[in-house]
Order: structure tokens, then C-alpha cells, then sequence
DNA sequence: CACATTTGACCCTA
DNA sequence: TAGGGTCAAATGTG
């Protein structure tokens, strides 16, 4: 009962955190766009601003990084079981199976985050296509995807990749859930590379539900322009205190990024820091696994 | 033969 | 009830 009312209220409270760094976010990118109109009118407004900016960003995300750190893993199983109990059941009961087919939960009440990119890129894990639809009003079928460790080791990630135009051509992809898999791929290529002269995009799907970072990308902490960086992350499992994360050389200033992510195996400790202002976010995290770092849930 | 993909059916949610 | 997510048999591939 009372872990229900502060699990309620800790909820709220990251709810008005993410909406209050989705409106920096906002505000951001209003900054850069009407940037060179500022500093005509007044060359010390937009610096400033910016730097305002960064500090409320850094406070929200501060703040999230340490109300997940409270409850990561507890959390994370809660999100899951939620989201997916109905297809976990149906796996356990073969009798069920075929007389509750495609029973399921819909993907609003799980995580999801999306990505664009002009290109499909191999995130670093496997996938196995279980699906194709026509969607309603789009030139090009949804793919269904999800874990090819599903079935061994009950990863539960599934993706959607869906072409949302033909020239360029620009795939939109869909991450649901995370990966609890361990077995991880090569580091993250172009498999399909038409035009890669510029950088995919990626944003968070905020639909209700929290959107989480996982291995993927981790958008709760990158800048919406730069592209995931799962399987480097993998890598870092076999070689400790790596940076994982750099921010592009084209990258503009008010970008901050997951600059360094910092593993120490022997004692799974994890520091985060930022580019910006070279300030660290101050965040050590001890006792969790590295991956979770990505995937802390937000609800 | 094992595994991946295709594709129509099934069924939940809005 | 339509749309969309998933299942699973059929089919393809190495």
C-alpha cells in the first residue's frame, strides 16, 4: 500500500521531469533555428540561452538518472511483466496457444522510442522477422521484427522497421521493449547505405508511456542527431573503461552528449559523464550491470 | 535438416 | 468495427 502510493508518486514526479526536459528540448531547438536572428539583434542572447539551456537539461536528466538509479531493476521486471505477460503465458500454456492467438498488449503500454535513418543499420543484435503489414496510409508494409534470442533466453525487444519514403529513402524503426539477451553482435554498420552523407535522426516516442533507453540508442541521453551505439556498447563488456559515446565532429555546441560510459567490470561500477562543459553528470552507479545502465526504465 | 522468411489468420485495442 | 500486432503453417535457403 505505501509502495504503492510512493511508486505512484515517484512516477509522477518523472513524468513532470520528462515533460519538463521534453519543453528544454523544445526550447532548444526553437534556439537553433531562430539562433542567427538572435545574435543579429543581440550577439550575447543566444550563448546565454544556451547555457541556461544546458543547465536545465543537465538538472532533469540528473534527476532522472537518480530516481531510476533507486529502483532499476525492480522497475524494469515490473515494466516488462506488464507489457508482455499476455505473450508469456501463452509461450508456458501450448493449450492456450491456439485458442488465444495473437493475444497480446499493445505497444503504447510498453517502451518504445523510434529512429529515423536513411539507411538500415545493423544495431548489433539479431533479429528474426515474425511480420508484415500494410499499414493504412503508407506507400510501404510495417516489418516485424524481434529477438532472435526470444525463445533461448526470452529476450523480449521486438522492433518495427517501416520505409517511410523512397528518395531518399528514409526507414523509420521502432524499438519496443529491451533486449535481456547477453549474446551481442559486430558493432553497428550500414547495411544499407544509399546516401549516408548525412546523420539519422532519432527521437523518443512519449505516448503515454516512458520511453526507454536501451541499447539500441539511448536517447535519454544522446542528442536526438546521433545515430545508436548498442553494439559498441557490447563491446565494452570485454574491454573496460572505454568511451562508448562521441558526439559527432560536425556536432553544433548546445548538443550534449553520453560522452563517456565508463565500466569498471571487477566492481560493475558505472560512471556517466557529458560533453557538456566537459561537467560530468555526476552520476556513479554501483551493483548494476552495465547494460542496464541503458535500460532503466522511466516508469 | 535447421533455421529464417513469408503470409494469411487471429484477436486485442481504440 | 477497422487497424494493427502477433502467431504459426507453409515455404525458402544454405
Amino acid at each position: 500500500m505505501e509502495n504503492e502510493n510512493l511508486g505512484h508518486g515517484r512516477g509522477k514526479v518523472i513524468d513532470e521531469l520528462l515533460r519538463g526536459r521534453e519543453l528544454a528540448n523544445q526550447l532548444r531547438n526553437i534556439l537553433n533555428e531562430s539562433g542567427g536572428d538572435i545574435d543579429d539583434n543581440n550577439g550575447s542572447t543566444t550563448p546565454f540561452a544556451e547555457h541556461l539551456l544546458k543547465e536545465v537539461l543537465v538538472t532533469f536528466t540528473n534527476s532522472l538518472l537518480f530516481l531510476n538509479n533507486t529502483q532499476t531493476s525492480e522497475a524494469s521486471d515490473m515494466q516488462l511483466t506488464k507489457s508482455e505477460d499476455s505473450l508469456e503465458s501463452k509461450y508456458k500454456s501450448t493449450s492456450i496457444v491456439k485458442e488465444r492467438r495473437g493475444c497480446y498488449k499493445r505497444r503504447k503500454v510498453s517502451q518504445t522510442w523510434e529512429k529515423e535513418s536513411e539507411y538500415l543499420v545493423e544495431d548489433g543484435h539479431q533479429w528474426r522477422k515474425y511480420g508484415q503489414k500494410t499499414i493504412l496510409n503508407t506507400k510501404f508494409p510495417r516489418n516485424y521484427y524481434r529477438c532472435t534470442h526470444k525463445v533461448e533466453q526470452g529476450c523480449k525487444a521486438t522492433k518495427q522497421v517501416q520505409k517511410v519514403q523512397e528518395d531518399p529513402p528514409l526507414y523509420k524503426t521502432t524499438y519496443c521493449g529491451h533486449h535481456t539477451c547477453r549474446i551481442l553482435q559486430s558493432p553497428e554498420i550500414i547495411v544499407d547505405s544509399l546516401s549516408p552523407s548525412h546523420q539519422s535522426s532519432m527521437f523518443l516516442s512519449f505516448d503515454n508511456s516512458f520511453p526507454t533507453p536501451a541499447k539500441q540508442d539511448c536517447p535519454f541521453l544522446t542528442s536526438p542527431s546521433y545515430p545508436s551505439t548498442s553494439s559498441s556498447i557490447s563491446s565494452l563488456q570485454k574491454e573496460c573503461k572505454q568511451e562508448i559515446v562521441h558526439p559527432p565532429p560536425s556536432s553544433s555546441a548546445n548538443d550534449y552528449y553520453l560522452s563517456g560510459l565508463t565500466f569498471d567490470d571487477s566492481e560493475k561500477d558505472v560512471t556517466l559523464s557529458s560533453t557538456l562543459d566537459s561537467h560530468q553528470l555526476g552520476v556513479h552507479i554501483p551493483d548494476i550491470l552495465y547494460d542496464d545502465v541503458l535500460n532503466w526504465p522511466l516508469s
